[in-house]
DNA sequence: AGGAATTACTAATTGGTTTTAACAGTAGCA
DNA sequence: TGCTACTGTTAAAACCAATTAGTAATTCCT
């Protein structure tokens, strides 16, 4: 029966059998691991337990050190559908790599807009005891989270709660459309369109609102006729595309809601027999970087922030005192414009 | 000094007040809230232990379970770029779901190609003794990981060892191209081109062998004319397009080596008078959605199956009986043709 | 010899799981 | 009636792998 009898089992070494084999307690271990500088351990005793780390292979197991000292040294992201999405993942990219930066994990779930898996998401983290979480969107939108959201440090990201309860890290859309605009106007155009999508969401409002204070700073007129809608989608882009360049007094730029309907917008100008950016200019937002870089020539678009928003969630949940909550700011990420040829 | 004689500080309620309350042991407790059914507990304590649970909004710790279980319950996934690309996202999406499914959580980390982030990610993961790693790349190709990796069950997704001594779970490059020139044949295409990558690469060699099997089994021969290489980029395939079609014998049908060159493919195939698919049909590869959907007309193209070898990753490491170690077998997943109208 | 400094250890703690034991009540049986 | 055997219920204690407060044994220095 008795066939192993130095460690148990086939399981890790841990800091007794390290203690054992250096001859040491397992605390001399722990503080020599630690470089625990309260305590005075002799150089020979340190090397003599750095000696049987090594030949043990030994390394801490994370859980039980995290149970000791209440600290689990990880964050929680729980997202709708950004893991799906083509571009909004860099969230998930800015939100790892400042955890990284402070030694800590991610636990990522995916929810599937499901909130049945949302819910049971939350308690799993609540039950790893997360020390933050972020709870992040595919689109910029108002969003109701579980209750139990409270229970944890929690900051939102690319969306907010009605009441404002809670901080956010959203796009500043109203930056965003102002300098699109703006960068047009710099280029001297003074019949600026403007498509913007129908169905209502922040993007509409806070897009068209930079719009028209771009114009309203440097003196121009809105022109409601120059302000048009659809659906996003490369069709219905070139068909108002087309509307637009009918006009007797046709403008001579397009600021488009997204690349998508940039992209509609192309065909468009290209189909009338109108160049990209002499006759017609075109900026876009998203920075869908298939679209943007690929078509001809390529698209000056203004970028969605999302690697910015995913780091500044974890720095916000790092720049917390512990057992103290976050204030429910909203903080607004500038949407920097990202200048290729097509203005 | 002693002015909180119920919980200790400001911690979330352990199992021992729990019992506190409900006036039981923790051990009940831990029966009750585990459903132990070799030890018969009546209702009566089972109600009050449950109405204590509720009382104080008490959950399991995680850490202090997994510490004594050995089941920490998670799964780590190492990548190099999977996180920044816009379509192999889809990997990590089908790896969360499937641990999702078996109650795991997945830490991911993206090393950005850094051999260092990566050493120390896995060293990060193995403390917190993941029960499995998945260890995957962005591209199909060859690597070394670190040696480390072998003190855990690992799978590679979408890459390989060169002694293929670690197993390992990669996109079936010649049943894609088989597919895709198939598809082309059925259609009634006899000289069929094939526009490859020039860096040699796995995708390279295994799409060209399938799309040499493909006209070999249908009797076809391999007009060596026909299958030419460039960098995989719009302008480059552009060129090569154009002087594939202005063969005197010129093909009817493109089989590109990825969307981004059948979009280039497209350009000069339209720059030429000619249409898609009456004139010259088209396949591409990868299904990049925002590409090959938004082309007009629609790409058909081979879809990588990202999302299926995530999921079976997960899948192949839970299927491992504890303390066994995976066959290190090569999983080569279809690549399905996704038909839109470009053929 | 007494006190401080150096060095390393014992034991408590973290929040659970699980094995073992204890105890009360009841049935079986001589 | 008295003893054993069992059953249902709960508790005690060991254990998981670390951290850390408290303490003890040496050595060094006056």
């Amino acid at each position: 029966m008795s066939d192993q009898p130095h460690p148990k089992r086939n399981r890790p070494p841990s800091m007794h059998d390290v203690a054992r084999l250096a001859g040491v307690s397992q605390t001399t271990v722990s503080f020599v691991v630690n470089n625990v500088t309260s305590v005075a351990i002799s150089q020979e005793t340190r090397d003599r337990v750095w000696a049987a780390i090594h030949a043990l292979g030994w390394r801490p197991n994370a859980m039980a050190r995290s149970l000791r000292t209440r600290h689990s040294q990880t964050l929680g992201l729980i997202s709708d559908e950004v893991v799906t999405s083509p571009y909004a993942v860099r969230m998930i990219l800015g939100a790892q790599e400042a955890a990284w930066a402070n030694r800590q994990m991610l636990l990522v779930v995916n929810t599937s807009g499901r909130s049945d898996i949302e819910q049971t998401a939350l308690q799993f983290m609540l039950e790893r005891r997360v020390e933050g979480l972020i709870y992040a969107t595919m689109y910029h939108h108002e969003v109701t989270p579980p209750a139990d959201l409270k229970l944890v440090s929690t900051v939102l990201v690319n969306c907010f709660v009605a009441d404002r309860s809670l901080p956010a890290i959203i796009p500043d859309e109203v930056q965003g459309g102002y300098t699109a605009t703006e960068a047009l106007i710099r280029r001297g155009h003074r019949r600026i369109a403007f498509i913007n999508e129908i169905i209502p969401m922040p993007a509409l409002f806070g897009r068209l609102e930079g719009y028209r204070r771009a114009l309203a700073d440097y003196g121009l007129p809105v022109d409601p006729t120059l302000v048009r809608s659809c659906h996003s989608n490369v069709r219905d882009a070139f068909t108002v595309t087309r509307e637009l360049l009918e006009y007797t007094e046709r403008p001579t730029a397009i600021f488009c809601f997204n690349d998508k309907m940039a992209m509609g917008a192309y065909d468009a100008i290209k189909r009338m027999g109108l160049r990209i950016p002499q006759d017609v200019a075109v900026v876009g937002f998203d920075n869908l970087e298939l679209i943007a870089a690929q078509l001809y020539p390529p698209l000056t678009t203004v970028a969605l922030p999302h690697y910015e928003m995913g780091r500044r969630a974890v720095e916000l949940l790092q720049s917390l005192p512990a057992g103290e909550s976050l204030p429910p700011i909203q903080h607004y990420i500038p949407c920097p414009l990202i200048e290729r040829a097509s203005i």
